[in-house]
DNA sequence: TCCGGCAGAATATGATCAAATTTTTCGGGG
DNA sequence: CCCCGAAAAATTTGATCATATTCTGCCGGA
């Protein structure tokens, strides 16, 4: 095939092919995922569309594809905001969690390639030195690409599929709880869990990641009962 | 504030509340789920546009909601079609689905009012009439509408809104399964569920939705198996 | 077989309409 | 004289549409 280097000089500055709806959904599924927006905080499209830089219909688009994630709420009226966590949800969250995840990370097991490990093993490390760090957004980008690594092993797109969605929902709330006991205090079962991968032992990866799930949304749970109501 | 509850927007006299994106992606979600939309058909946004007499930004939007939800695909280049099931991704769905689903079921059973087993019964008696009729569609509806009564009862909003969302999946699919096997094979494990809600025997209701799951999602594995050699 | 134009469809923009929230003002009561 | 509440205007924001632009896929000619 050809080169891929024509660089249509008619369009000036486009270089890259990403439809602009797509990179306005990326950005902003990121900025959920990891904290930047607060639980609660209503989000306006063309507040969005001027802070990216962006058109309203791509914002527009992008919006409606949180929504479905769950990552966004539609006020009844037509308000949009990030949604607020309850109790209840984070119980649900929990089951749901352990439930999948342990299953993608059994499925991972017997894929798990010695590359994958290592690569595993170095995002690990960077958790820890975001931990260390007391880096918030650090240790949220690394746990998450850590488990989303296990993830894209297992091989299974629609139980991915779910449990990515499933970060979303809990992502501001996780911000909220590493803000108030720090990154100190967080749990790590990913030890365990790079052990059970690496010995090939299914069912200690899909224990040892039932207890990382466990023990990260039980510190949610608390925040939501403990905590009523802040503003 | 905290959210005070969505019933009621609190402005009198709200009947025209009827968002065409919403009607329309009402109306798509439909279609896919009750299978008037084949596995593998492509959809364009202006076809639909005028298939539906509504605009062209309401399709888009519905859309974009409908691809997040797994219900269509997007193909790469900027072609939209309703996915082809593999026997992996039924796979899948069956594991969870298995899992969401009975414990659904397990949480609705101690909510259950005689109200809602009056309605359950109601719905289950018309499920009987369209299968002894051979109403696939309407088969379909009812039994989606079934099940979807449960998840109401059971007051867990996320683990409804997955179980929905795998629903739209294998909706397409299992429109196939009972235009190849007929109504009369089906399983039915409603009256065995309906009895143990009946008596608040959790366990049992929660078996019950595993069985039905299992039986249901296994004849659709057994179809993409079986037949799957189309690309 | 390969290259270039052609058609169709999706993406993206801006304007326009409608709805809801907010603010301001006016009237009544303490 | 001041405070409170309600109603209406104004602003802000979301929804929809018409339109231009760009990209993909296809077809015909060299």
């Amino acid at each position: 095939m050809g080169s891929i280097g024509d660089a249509a000089p008619g369009t000036p500055g486009n270089p890259a092919k990403a439809p602009a709806h797509e990179l306005v959904y990326q950005r902003l599924r990121s900025q959920i995922l990891f904290g930047e927006m607060a639980p609660g905080q209503a989000v306006t499209i063309q507040g969005l569309a001027e802070s990216l830089a962006a058109g309203m219909t791509p914002v527009r688009e992008a919006i409606r594809r949180l929504i479905s994630d769950g990552a966004l709420v539609f006020q009844g009226n037509r308000r949009v905001s990030v949604p607020l966590l309850t109790a209840a949800d984070a119980e649900q969250l929990i089951y749901v969690r352990k439930s999948i995840e342990s299953e993608l990370a059994r499925r991972a097991t017997s894929r798990m390639r010695p590359a994958d490990l290592v690569r595993l093993d170095g995002i690990d490390r960077a958790v820890d030195a975001a931990i260390s760090a007391g880096d918030v957004t650090g240790y949220l980008q690394r746990n998450y690409e850590f488990h989303a690594a296990i993830y894209a092993v297992a091989d299974a797109s629609i139980m991915a599929d779910l449990a990515d969605r499933l970060w979303l929902r809990f992502g501001p709330s996780l911000r909220v709880v590493c803000g108030r006991f720090g990154t100190q205090n967080l749990p790590d079962r990913h030890k365990d869990m790079l052990a059970a991968l690496g010995r090939g032992d299914a069912e200690a990866a899909a224990r040892a990641m039932r207890q990382d799930v466990e023990q990260g949304m039980q510190m949610v749970a608390g925040v939501l009962t403990g905590a009523g109501g802040e503003e």
